[in-house]
RNA sequence: GCGCCAGUAGCUCAGGUGGAUAGAGCAACAGCCUUCUAAGCUGUGGGUCGGAGGUUCGAGUCCUCCCUGGCGCGCCA
């Protein structure tokens, strides 16, 4: 096993370190060489302990060299290069072995128990039901999602959760949106109200809403109080919210995801969730009143300026339900969160930090955690799509689903890290839909699941035991290595919470498994290599399954 | 003005948490289908890693300053 053999190989290092006079507490790197002509493994130990045992890297690479004793861990060469590595070179047959554990662990094969079975939060797409959802959304949903497989896949006990305003500012502009609407079907002139919505949606809504009371619009508007707070009013507002919240539903199932909780920002007063945060906070000593309004000295936990969290017409600020929000994650026992959202939110990173270190909670100070991703730009016809709810023009994330499929939607979303800026080429994604990387990659999956359907073979049924010293073509290790390679990107990119790594990592090990591929043939070979080869095709069909299941994608069997 | 993020090949971008000669796809050019899928493979050309200093055995990666772009900076959410 992979993991084995470098273990070996560095309980072997610090050995002959401490021989050497070394530091009691050296933890050795071992790293893949850029070029494979330096082995499989190299070390630059010798160069660390330059400085502390006061002598020359080269010198110190070959006393350690002397000393070592690593047969035993499958190695058969250990040579010293440029400044002061030490390279190591493995038994090929050793090597190919390592193949075993992918196929007994199959589709476990890249998971890990880090996480101990411990609970993380991870909230993303909380978009607020005042429309459909747009491509920022869609970046976070695909983001958001493969976030969290990848928490699932080290041990983590993830849920998701999506957080929404239903009762808001926003949410009383588009129920006066639509009454708007309403008025115009009356044949009334359409005064959408400032800040409200404009979009085509919102007369849909309208016309819906009008449809179910089965008369004129005039009839239905003169049929009770459309005043802000009137009960006429009222039940337009539930019904553009239940309709939107519908919708988005609908996306996201084109989508693939799929959330465990829907937090409604209205349960927070509700139960009194907000007023337990402000007396909490109040009873801390850190607020003051200033002209009338309410505040908190979020100074105290480096934010650049106190917040009001009051204002003077009596009511809240959103600052103080996000960190009531946040309260109730700590409390319903999510010691972990993260948080996925778009990087216009990141003023309110430290804001929520900075209240919840207020409460005087022992609440990390880094908590939650966040993932900003940068903006999306979307292109189409040569020229840049402005997205504006108030003009109603829109990408929607069913759009990009419907133009190019969820797979190939979700991996342009997950391809490229998260931080830099990301623009969606919407001709260029329809039109160049043949030579997609990620049709690259499920073709390396369709065409190693090709073989056993023609050879007639149930990959299953493929013997973990089966002796594969003969794969010792360059093709052949070079793809074995890559394969184990597997558990720590997973294990990296869950850490670091960059699904790119995983992307790219298929991207590579697909272009590798073509390569082998085209080379070498499987079936029809003599026996001992034809049973090594169905190894090793299993092995990939599995890394490339497991892979693409983390970043939500399909695996074909054929294409 | 302040803060966050980015700047790498013609284009779009990768470059574990400092390592050896900076990579891939697209685009361009030249080849490869009697054999498990040519949605593939092979080869060629293409770079001042935005700029300048610094840290050290070693910097695309870390620090400082500057330039360019995006996003924020409200008693909106």
């Amino acid at each position: 096993m992979n993991s084995e053999t470098t273990d070996c190989i560095r309980a072997e290092l610090v050995r002959a370190a401490r021989d050497l006079g070394a530091p009691p507490a050296i933890d050795p790197v071992l790293e893949r060489p850029r070029d494979p002509a330096h082995g499989e493994w190299a070390t630059n130990l010798a160069m660390t302990l330059a400085r502390p045992l006061q002598r020359k890297p080269r010198e110190i690479a070959q006393q350690l060299v002397e000393r070592l004793d690593v047969t035993s861990c499958g190695v058969t060469h250990v040579e010293i290069a440029g400044p002061g590595f030490i390279n190591f070179r493995l038994d090929p047959a050793h090597t190919a072995r390592g193949l075993a554990v992918i196929l007994r662990a199959g589709e476990r094969y890249g998971h890990s128990e880090e996480g101990a079975g411990r609970q993380v939060n991870i909230e993303f797409v909380s978009a607020n039901p005042t429309g459909p959802l747009h491509v920022g959304h869609g970046r976070q949903a695909a983001l958001g999602d493969a976030i969290a497989s990848l928490l699932e896949a080290t041990g983590w006990t993830v849920s998701r959760e999506f957080y929404y305003n239903d009762a808001g500012v926003q949410i009383t502009n588009l129920a006066l949106s639509v009454i708007a609407r309403m008025r115009e079907l009356a044949g009334e002139p359409a005064d959408i109200p400032e800040g409200g919505y404009h979009g085509e949606y919102i007369r849909e809504i309208a016309e819906r809403f009008v449809a179910t009371r089965g008369g004129h619009a005039r009839a239905v508007l003169a049929s009770g109080d459309v005043g802000s707070g009137g009960a006429l009013f009222e039940e337009i507002r539930r019904f553009a919210v239940a309709e939107l919240r519908a919708e988005q539903d609908r996306d996201l199932q084109a989508f693939g995801v799929r959330f465990d909780t829907y937090f409604l920002e209205s349960s927070l007063y509700t139960d009194g969730r907000v007023d337990d945060t402000v007396r909490a906070l109040g009873a801390t000593g850190r607020t003051y009143e200033h002209e009338g309004a309410l505040w908190l000295r979020t100074t105290e936990f480096s934010d650049d300026k106190d917040r009001v969290m009051r204002k003077r017409d009596g009511t809240y600020t959103y600052f103080v339900p996000d960190v009531a929000y946040h309260v109730t994650k700590w409390d319903r026992g999510f010691h972990r969160a993260i948080n996925v959202q778009g990087a216009d939110h990141h003023s309110t990173v430290t804001r929520v930090r900075a209240g919840l270190q207020a409460l005087d909670m022992d609440i990390p100070p880094r908590y939650p955690e966040y993932v900003l991703h940068q903006m999306v730009t979307v292109m189409r016809a040569g020229e840049e799509v402005k997205i504006s709810k108030r003009a109603g023009s829109y990408v929607t994330v069913r759009d990009l689903v419907d133009w190019v499929g969820r797979d190939a939607v979700r991996y342009f979303f997950l391809m490229r890290r998260g931080d830099s800026q990301l623009v969606f080429d919407v001709d260029l994604a329809r039109t160049q839909s043949e030579e997609n990387p990620v049709y690259y990659i499920q073709m390396a999956h369709a065409r190693m699941s090709g073989i056993f359907r023609v050879g007639g073979i149930d990959p299953a049924s493929i013997d973990p035991g089966t002796s594969v010293d003969t794969l010792v073509e360059p093709e052949e290790q070079a793809l074995i290595k890559r394969l184990l390679d597997f558990p720590a990107i997973i294990s990296g990119a869950a850490e670091a919470l960059e699904p790119q790594r995983v992307a790219t990592y298929l991207h590579d090990t697909a272009g590798e498994v073509h390569l082998w591929y085209h080379k070498h043939h499987v079936l029809n070979e003599p026996a001992p290599i034809m049973n090594a080869r169905l190894v090793l095709a299993r092995a990939a069909q599995i890394v490339l399954r497991n892979g693409l299941a983390i970043l939500g994608i399909t695996a074909p069997e054929r294409m």
